[in-house]
This record gives C-alpha cells, structure tokens and sequence, in this order.
DNA sequence: TTTAGCACTCAAACTAATCAAGTGCTAAGA
DNA sequence: TCTTAGCACTTGATTAGTTTGAGTGCTAAA
C-alpha cells in the first residue's frame, strides 16, 4: 500500500516527533533524509499519508503528527528494537545480580528496574501456572487471641492474615478446622475451592466452630486475594511527567485505575507469547487516552508464564522501548530459572 | 499586644483567605465586619498588622493574606473548633461502625475516613506502647522448600515473611532455632533484640544451620519491619489538588516522602498529648513549605497512644479542620476500647 | 514526477490599552 | 487623638491588535 518512500517519511514522522514532541515539517524532513528531494515533494507524500490516515495536522498549516493508525503501521511495520545501551546493560546485571529469598523479590525488583531503564510507569506478573491449586492451609495461633491464617497454593504462592479471636484459642478446634480443610478442599483450583465454601462447608464448619461466620470472613478474604493476580507496579511517580496540562482529574482516574488489580488486570490483558503494544484509544478505558502500553510475556519452562509491561505516552520511543522490553522478558526468564534451579533441585 | 480589633481583623482575613483563596481587601473587611467603621481605618490596622509580620501583600497594591506568623497567631489565640457537620458525624458512624478483626483494619479505615472528610491527606498510626517486646517467634514450614517467619510483639504487632530455602527443610533444625530465639531474646525490647542479634546470636546459630546468615538476614528484616512504626496513610491522590502551577518535581519529592515511613515519622515528629498544628515553613522539610499540618494524639489507657494527623495546605480552613481532627481522635479512641474490650476480657 | 514559487493559515510571542481592586497618604472632622 | 473622605498611584488580569515564523496547498513549468 505504501510506497518505499512514504514508508521512510512515516518512520522518520514518528522518530522525530517521538524524540522532539513537535510536529514535523516537510522542510526538515527534506533535510534530514536520506534522499535527495525537494520539500514539495515531501509534501505531496505527506498529504498521501494524511489521505490514509497515517499522519495528521494539529492545526491547518502546522506540521505534522502520527495518528494513532499511524503508530500502528510504524510499530508494526517499520521498527526495528533498538539493541540495548552497555548502560542499560550494566543496571539490569547489577540490580537483578544478587541474592534473592523469594520470587516476589525478583518480581517486585524487576518492576523497579524496567521503570528505571525507561522512566515509564512499569508492571510485572510473576510466572503463574494457569489454574493454580490449594495446596495448604494453616492456622497458627500466634498469642492470647490472635491467630494467623496461612494459604498456600501449588505455585508457591502464600497469602496470609491475622485476626483477633475473642474467647480462648482452643487449639482442638483450630485442629479440626484446619483438618476439614485440608480434607475436602486441597487440590482444588481456586474458583472450585470459593464454590465450595459457599456450597457444603459452612455447614460443616459449624460442627466445630459456634460462630462460624468470622472465620469464613477471614478464609474468603484470604482466597480471594490468592486468586488475584498480583501485579508489582514501579515508577508510579513518572506519570506525574506526563500530565499534559496538569489535567489533576485524569490523572486521579489513571492513579485509581493502576492501583486497582483487577482493573490493570483488565487492562493488561491476555498474556500472548509476542511482544504487544496497545496505543492510545485502541486500550478501550478512557484515562490511558494519551498512553501506549507495551506488554510482553515470558516463559519459565514448567513454572509458567509471566508477564511484563510498560505504560507510558503514546509519543514514546517506541524501537528503544521494544529493545528494553524485548531484552529484559529474557533477562528475568534466566534469573528466574537460575532460581528455581536453585531452590527446586 | 493586638487590640481587639486588629484580632478581629486577622480573624476574617484568615477566615476569608481559606475559604476564598483571594488576597482580602480593606473594603470587603468593612462591609463584613461586626464593627462598622470605613475602610480606611481598616486600611490602618491592616497597616500595623502587616508591621507586626502577620500579614502580608502579594504585590505592592494587592490586598493581604496572612503569614506564616500570622496563621501562628490565629491557630494559637483565636481560633475556635468548628462542631462538626451532621453529615460528617455520620460518615464516621457508619464507616466506623462495621465489625473488625484486627486493630490494623480500624486504623487504615481511619485514614481513608480522615481523608475523606477532610479532602486531604491523612495519616494515622496505632497504639503503640513506649518500647514493646518480642514475644513470639515462629517458623512455619509451608512447602517443599517455603518457610515462613513470624515475629510477634507484646502489643500485638505481627511481621511475617516467607522465603526460600535449598535442600530439604529439616524440621529438628528450625525447632533448634526457634527455641534458640524464644529462650534467649523473647522478652527485650525490640533494638535490644537487634543488639543481640549482631552479638552472640550469629555464633550460636552456627551451632544448628550450616548457612545461618540467609536467615539471620531474614530474621533482621523482620525485626526491622516490626520496630518501624507503620503509618496508614489515606487520601494520597488528594496531593495532586494543591500542586500549585503544577510543579511536578515538588509533588514528586512530596511523594517520595510520605512513602518512606521514617521520614514521615520524623515530620510528624513526638506525640504530645494535644493537638498540635504545624504550619508551612515551620516544618524543615522543603516539599511542606507550602502545607500544614495537624497532628493529634489519642489514648487508649493501658494500650498506649496512637497518633492520627492530616495534610493540607497552608490555606486550609483550621477551624473546620481542628474540629475534625479533636473529634476524630475521640470517635477512634472510643472505637478502640471498645474493640480492646472485646477481644481482651 | 518533481520542484520553485507563492498565497495563505495559524499558534505563539509581543505590545498597548483598559479595568478593577487595592493601597498609602493627606487633610479635615468628631 | 482617632476616624474618615478623597485622591493619586500601583499592579495583575484581561482584551485586542501586531508581528513573526513555520508550515501548508496549489499551480505551472521543467
């Protein structure tokens, strides 16, 4: 559909705006390309790409932009991921070198990181199996009147909390509790396990228990949150740099919606084994009009599948963002089978 | 040192100045004022309360907002509590009215509810006894190679924290250890336990764990975590409504301050059993120049003293605000005995 | 198909003019 | 001695008008 030539014009209408955010004109364009032609005949070309589409004006004889189709075709088309810098390199060996007790650490740690390297607002899902299965559940009386639930899933996940009890502890209870628990419902995936404790438990529980209700509270809560997938968000601060106007609502409605684990869930998506990028409008909620988002997923052989992601304007260096997330999904898969090779054999 | 009439003056121009954020002028003092004299005198008490630093002009012919000292003045010797709104009591009812089981769940609760009626940020932070104790320490084997820690307190804090570890767990070991712990530090304080833990604790756990210094490390983490006082902190997005000329690096730099619990711990400074306002330049700390705020401490007899606090801008309407926050600390601390009462007799 | 040339458009930056709110000061009145 | 009417003056905000510069589309010729 494009001619060699517009395909260059367009590369180089998205490079220079995403390096300079203002409009690129014809002239400069003449100048800076590698062929040799008058800028009449940019022009003529630009007004092509604007026929279909690809590029538009801010106003009528102002230079010209991407239009969200436009960075489509660029992204899609056209990139190519920029290898990374030997700086970019140095941070992510030096920050993902040492030592780490648990998986959420590195997780956590990587979201930091890929914030850092791009100084965007970053994402990170640890590797999850797909219908992760109760594998463990404690109560451990922590005190006079506290008490500690513990659940633990097949992936390794743990989610705990405490809860005051009133009334002595009576450890035979817990015992039963925790037994009948463990009985009916380890193996379970998680949804078949909240069915369940709606279904046939309550009733069974209240053998033990004489008010059940508190501790069925607690077990839900803990359940839920289990299920959820946890993101790790890092760089929340860098979308204050892109508030264009100081737009103080629009910014609330973004902050709420990233601190919401089911909304960015929503948003992030199915994980898809390439490297995707969603650009403005084409995410359907409305307060990442002016945000692209890069997400890619990586693989830890049996451990599953994780997920990365990177949130910032739609005006971003795409070819820099590609090669940082590109890179760094295989940086974190190794670390992450380094680890599990360690604990796991 | 002020006359009746230069503090009635004061009076409204602060009043008016927080409510309307317009520099306030002599005319619309003369109109307004109880007394019934012309501008121009009120021209001339302005006059000499600007000579006594309390007010001041934006710009050589504007009308005065108060300073620093001024608002100093007026907190310390005219203000007057607003009662609270019938509408605010009853969003305290009801948000506080709901069962709980854990004393954190209050606490946060409050917060949100602080920042809620204020509309703007709030800190709250729980009881806390003067120097509490380790009282318990547990290791909770969780999986094939996933342990737990959980540190308890005397005044009922937990910290837990799982990690990983290589080999098998064996079970005799983590007894040895926690005996150990129990036996020998259960009972101090929480920095005497830290003391000890870099004294002779290292040596003797050498005696049951080949490795001891992962889990030295995880155990001081969990130390760490338990002596730090945890700051709930609701309403953070509230911030964004007075970044005034939107200046992104100051709200970044506020940010990055009430995220880090030792420096917000350090601003909110001593508890001290009244209520206390800090205003603007009066707090070292740079990012508040332009922000007040008001702590207030509560008791809750034998469990110690907690501390709940609000952040807003200088201009804020302290009467209202003054009122809220007495109010509130009631409203919690009554909550609390009740929930202590509960859950303790 | 390309390009020089030209008329045209528009945002941004600057200037000038006006307005409204407020001040300080002076001199007269109570 | 305190109060106040009156007045000259200052200042930020608003508005309208100009200029500038970067850019465009279109036409006609190469």
């Amino acid at each position: 559909m494009l001619s060699e030539r517009q395909m260059m014009i367009l590369r180089a209408v998205v490079r220079d705006f995403t390096n300079t955010g203002v409009p690129v004109g014809s002239k400069a364009l003449a100048k800076q390309l590698p062929i040799h032609v008058s800028s009449a005949t940019i022009r003529n070309e630009m007004a092509a790409l604007e026929e279909q589409g690809l590029i538009k004006k801010t106003h009528s004889s102002s230079g010209r932009i991407p239009s969200v189709e436009g960075y489509r075709y660029y992204v899609d088309h056209l990139v190519k991921p920029d290898p990374l810098r030997p700086n970019d390199i140095d941070v992510i060996q030096s920050s993902l070198g040492g030592d780490f007790h648990k998986i959420d650490e590195i997780i956590s740690q990587s979201a930091t990181i890929l914030s850092n390297l791009t100084s965007y607002t970053a994402f990170t899902l640890k590797p999850e199996l797909k219908d992760s299965r109760l594998s463990g559940f404690r109560l451990v009386p922590l005190g006079k009147r506290q008490i500690m639930a513990i659940l633990v899933t097949d992936s390794g996940d743990v989610e705990n909390q405490t809860f005051d009890v009133a009334g002595d502890v009576d450890g035979e209870q817990l015992e039963a509790v925790v037994r009948l628990i463990n009985d009916q419902l380890v193996g379970l995936t998680l949804p078949e396990v909240l069915k369940k404790l709606q279904a046939e438990i309550p009733a069974q529980i209240a053998n033990y228990l004489q008010s059940p209700q508190g501790f069925l509270d607690i077990f839900g809560d803990v359940l839920t949150r289990a299920a959820q997938e946890r993101f790790y968000v890092g760089g929340r601060l860098n979308l204050l740099n892109f508030s264009q106007d100081s737009d103080v609502d629009s910014l609330k409605s973004l902050y709420s919606l990233i601190d919401k684990t089911d909304d960015i869930a929503s948003v992030l998506g199915q994980p898809s084994d390439k490297i995707s990028v969603r650009i403005g409008n084409e995410m359907t909620n409305d307060a990442l009009r002016n945000f692209s988002l890069i997400t890619a997923t990586y693989d830890v052989d049996q451990h599953g599948q994780g997920m990365i992601a990177i949130l910032g304007p739609t005006r971003m260096p795409y070819s820099r963002m590609l090669g940082i997330v590109g890179a760094f999904r295989e940086e974190l898969a190794k670390k992450l089978l380094d680890y599990y090779r360690f604990y796991d054999e």
